[in-house]
Parts: structure tokens; sequence; C-alpha cells
DNA sequence: CTGAAAGCGCTAACAT
DNA sequence: ATGTTAGCGCTTTCAG
């Protein structure tokens, strides 16, 4: 019997109510009991502020009711978007969140599936910003349930939901083409990821669908950020320009865009139509608003943490692969219409 | 002795090493032992791909070495530089972070102090939008150490970090005072909080100073939010055409302030000079990019954080009650000057 | 319906 | 230096 110090625990509560441990645990996990065991144990936590130890509850069940997210970067507006839904599911069926940022450092990725061993998550969200061979063995042999948000080989025996991000691009210079540009730049992020390389395929494939020739010098890689995107939007107008249009591959890139237009004196969009991409709150930020490819960071979210969840409750099932559908938003940096502040209008779903 | 099933234990690495269990756990955590012992165990380990169990650990250790960090809301990008701020002290020390988002309920803040009792986490970092008497007597009681991030009453013996808000409007008010502006709006968040109302005091406040009499009508009330920024500024500039310029609580709305100037054809700053407060991404995102007050909530989050580790590592201390300084970070928004983008100018410092 | 007791996996006395 | 064992707080057989 515990000293009178300390937090009660069911020993105290089984003294004071005169009952068992094993009654207090079945009265307070509504297994039935006598009415009047009920109340004197019911009485007896209130009275002494009882919460069960939750330590001491996943020890014994070997469930933590905690989840952990693991993504590249809090500060990303793409990946908040994930976490507001994936609490939005999560949430409401009592689990915890546990935010793991990587930096987007492959190590610290297979550091967090490695650490699934230590059973202090019940499950992982991971959202890699590239996917090496590394990753997926150490997703195979991982102790909890995963789900990736990002491109996975075929192979792999593990849940994923990805974005579209070929027909996202796609739509995005289909978009800028039928407004009658040509001289489309595009300003990149890192190529050396999966999302990379799929919006360089998708710029390529919407100008050779159109009968255009891809100019390689108007394609351009940078760090993700507003003022890599200014530099590098300074640095292709130096070169070319002719250029009547730019497609970047995040919001951000594309505000910083849109400042170096400001800076030298472009309309935008008369002069210089501006496309983003991701449609966080900075694509409403700006003036003129941005057209931007929404790659449903949302919805993966909400996805991935519904697949999850399935997966801890309902034990093995196939392995499930979704992908979800980009929408063009657009807005004024493509059109020029005057709107007041809304959401846009969305023409485009791949 | 457990099965061959199941991950592996310390029982299982004991077999297999040939010693007791309590060599195992003394080998691993580093206590010392025989060299032969120390090799048996660490190759016994590392051929099961041994991970020890955290939550037995929590239970034996009585620390989790999980923080919890509570907010109204993940999206606001003041809250997401305090948990990255916070994640930058804790990590490092290995402390997992949860993340809680209690969307302003001020119900959902108190059960979050509350479930502090279930041992789960080892101390919390709280961020309530007010503070109610339920919370000070749930905070007197709280099982774990918590930082609360606001202001608290004086009597209240909880750590606590706050913002100068009041400081803060009187630095943008006196910059604009400075800059010839003399009819000055002021937009303002939900008015029934702490952060609201010292706002409205530090406005007035520096328009006394300056020998000005505050017009009740300039200063209005609104939800946080670009588009709500953007409704008040438009009904502000429909009642009072003679408004030269305009402070808002946050840089949404300072964002939807600016909307409103271009849709009505006004030049910023030539027109109307806007500021901003939390110096956000958003702030740099628009053009003109938005002068702005910094709350120092990175600095905020990185405070308290280091108070909570402080207290959880030394034990009890004195109550402790930081304040953070705000600066005022200038950009075209106030001064018209085209700079390339760049962080902008830091000219006051409460 | 209830109580005694085992045991989840680990660490820290305590004894050798 | 190492082994034995108790016990963290809970849930859950297994008897009664």
């Amino acid at each position: 019997m515990p000293t009178s110090d300390g937090p009660p625990t069911v020993e105290t509560i089984a003294a004071r109510a005169g009952v068992s441990t094993a009654s207090v645990s079945r009265v307070l996990n509504g297994h039935g009991a006598r009415p009047d065991t009920v109340r004197r144990v019911e009485q007896a936590a209130a009275e002494l502020g009882y919460v069960p130890n939750g330590v001491a509850r996943s020890l014994k069940g070997g469930r933590t009711r905690q989840l952990t997210f693991a993504m590249p970067d809090v500060g990303n507006p793409a990946y908040v978007s994930m976490v507001r839904q994936i609490q939005a599911v999560t949430k409401p069926l009592g689990y915890r969140l546990l935010l793991h940022s990587t930096d987007a450092v492959a190590e610290d990725e297979l550091d967090v599936v490695r650490s699934l061993a230590d059973r202090t998550s019940d499950g992982l969200i991971l959202c890699p910003i590239r996917v090496t061979g590394a990753h997926l063995e150490v997703l195979a042999r991982a102790a909890r349930p995963v789900v990736v948000i990002g491109s996975l080989p075929g192979a792999a025996a593990v849940d994923s939901v990805r974005a579209d991000s070929v027909s996202g691009t796609v739509l995005a210079i289909r978009h800028l083409m039928e407004r009658g540009r040509r001289r489309i730049a595009f300003i990149n992020g890192p190529a050396d990821t999966v999302p990379g390389r799929n919006r360089r395929i998708g710029y390529e494939t919407a100008l050779r669908e159109a009968g255009a020739v891809p100019d390689p010098a108007l394609a351009v890689t940078t760090e993700f950020g507003i003022e890599a995107g200014a530099r590098a939007a300074h640095r292709l107008l130096d070169a070319h320009p002719g250029i009547d249009s730019v497609f970047c591959a995040n919001d951000q890139l594309a505000l910083g865009a849109a400042h170096a237009a400001h800076d030298r004196g472009l309309r935008i969009p008369e002069d210089l139509a501006v496309v983003g991409m991701d449609d966080s709150e900075l694509a409403r930020a700006g003036h003129p608003a941005l057209t931007s490819v929404d790659l449903g960071s949302g919805a993966r979210g909400r996805i991935a943490a519904e697949m999850l969840v399935a997966r801890l409750d309902g034990g093995a099932h196939e392995v499930r692969c979704e992908t979800v559908a980009p929408r063009l938003v657009v807005r004024e940096s493509t059109t020029g219409a005057r709107t007041r502040v809304g959401s846009g209008a969305v023409v485009g779903v791949a």
C-alpha cells in the first residue's frame, strides 16, 4: 500500500472504497459491478481526484494511444495543413499527436521509423523528402504501422498517399498556355527529390503536348524560400527578358518571383504571369493574389491518418496507395481580374 | 522467459548473452561492467536489433521524456515559430514533443492541464488565449510543471513568458506618427483577450502621448484572418476616407487591409500606410512588404522551453516571469523604400 | 460479482 | 562485477 504521498493509484482508491484493485479497475473501465461497488469506487476516485496513470496503462495494454507525424519542416504551410487534418481525424479518437521535424535530414527520418521499436507510439505518418533504398529497408522492418505521405516504389509494402505533381504541373502550364503565354519559365525546388523530378517532367510534358519545345535554360532549380525565388526570378529575367510567365514549385518561390517582378517594374499578370504551388495561405497573401496548384496537402494528411487508424484498429488488410488529384486555383496573378479577396476559382481538376 | 515471439526484451538479451537482466540493463545504460560482459551484451543486443521499451522505462523512471505544447491554432505562424523554437531546445535534450491544438476553447485548455495527471508527459507549455479564474485554479493543482506563454495575474505560482503588446503597439503608432501620419486607424483582433486589451491600451496611450485624441470610431475589432482584415478596412475607409494609415493586430489582418487598399486604388504607403504585427513570413509575402511589430513569438517559445527544462532538471526555484521586448521591423508598407527582398530594418526596440 | 495474483519490460537496491 | 528480486500502476486471468 502506497504511503500517503504521491498521486492516488488504484490501490489508494481500493483502500478507500474498501474493495480490491481489480474491482477499481473494472468499475473505472465500465466492466460492470454491483451498483454499490460502482458507487463507492466512483466516489473514492472523485474525492481523490484520481487520474489513471497512462504509462502503466500503456505498458499493460501494449498501446500508447499516441501517433507520430514526422515531416521535414514545421514552418512549411503545406505540412501545417497536414498536421491540422491529421489532428482532425485522430483527436476525436483519443490519440495524442507527437510532432517530429526532421529538417529534411534522411538519417533523422530513418531514426524516426526505427524508434517505433521503443513502443512509444502506436503508429507513424512519415513525410519523407526523398525515399532512398535505406528508407525502404527500414520501413519494411518497422515495428509499428507506418503510412507514408509521398511516392513509394510499387514494391514497398507500406500504405501511402501521394500527390500527383506531374498532373498538377500540367494543369498550371496548360492554364498559362491557354492564357496565351508562350515563354514559360519554371522555378523548381531541389531537383533531387521525387516531387522535384515529377514537376520537371510535368513541365516538359505539358509544353510538348502543346507542341512547344521546352527550353532548358528557362527551367532552374533553387532552394525553397521567398528570397531564393526572388533571386532565381531576377536571374531568369536578366538572362531572358522575353519571359512572359513563370511557374514556381511552391508559393514561397512564387511570392519571391512576384517581388522580383515588382522590383523590376513589371506588371503582374500583364507583363509576367505567376503561378505558385500548394495553395497555402501565402497564395492569398500577396497582391495580386496568386494562382496556385493545390496538391491537396490537407487531404493527404487526412487520408494518411484514416489509413493509419484503420491499420491500427482493423489489423492487416492489403497495402493501400491513394493518389490525391491536384486542383488549379485561379486568382489574379494570371487573370488580372480585380476580385475582392476570396478563395479563388477552381478551374481545373486533374 | 518470453516465448520466441514478440520483440526482444532485456530477458531475451540476457539469455542470449548468458548474463542476468541486471547486467543487460547496466551495460545498456553505461553503468560499467567487465569488458567481456559489455561485449557480449552489446553483441546480443545488436544481433537481435534490441530497442528498449520506452513505456516500461517511463513507468519505472517516472519520466516519459515527453513535453506537451498546447496552443490555440496550429495554422497561426506565430505559434508555428514557437513550435520551432521549442523543438530547438528540447529535441537535443532527447524530449519528444506532443502537440495539442486547443482551437482556443478554454475547456480544452483546462483539460490539457488536468491531463498532466495521467503521467503521460513530463511538462507542459500552455499558450492560452485568455486566462480565467478556472485556469488559475487548475494551474495551481497541475500534476507536472507548466510554463504559460501569456500574461498571468501576479499571484499565480506558475512560470510564464509574456509579450509586451502595449509597448509593441506604442512602437508601431509612434513610427506612424513620426512618418507624419495623423489619422491612424486600428484593426484589432477579438477584444476580450489579454493581448487584445493591451493592444487597445497601447494604441490609445501612444496617441495621447503624442498629444492626439484617440477617435474611438477609428478602432475596430474583428476576427483574425485576411478576409476579416479586408472587410474591416473597407468599412473603415468607407466611413472615414481621411484615414492615412492603419495598424493591425496581426499580419493576416494587415494583409487583408493591404488588399482592400489595392482594391480601392489606394497606394501603399503613399495613400495608406499599413503596419502589421507578429513579423511572420506573411509580412514579407505581400507587396509592398509589411512593416510589422515582432512580439517575439520564437523567443517566447525558446524561453518557455528553457524554463520548463530547468524546472524539470533543477527542481524547485522561485517562480519566474519574463517579458520579451517587441521590435519594430520597418519595411516598405510605411516607408515606400523599394528595397530588394530582405529582412527589413529594425528601428525600434522597446 | 469479487479478490488474489500474475505480469507487461525495465531499473535499482541489495546481496553475493 | 554480477545476480536476484522487488516494484513502477495497471489490467486481466483464474478461483472462489
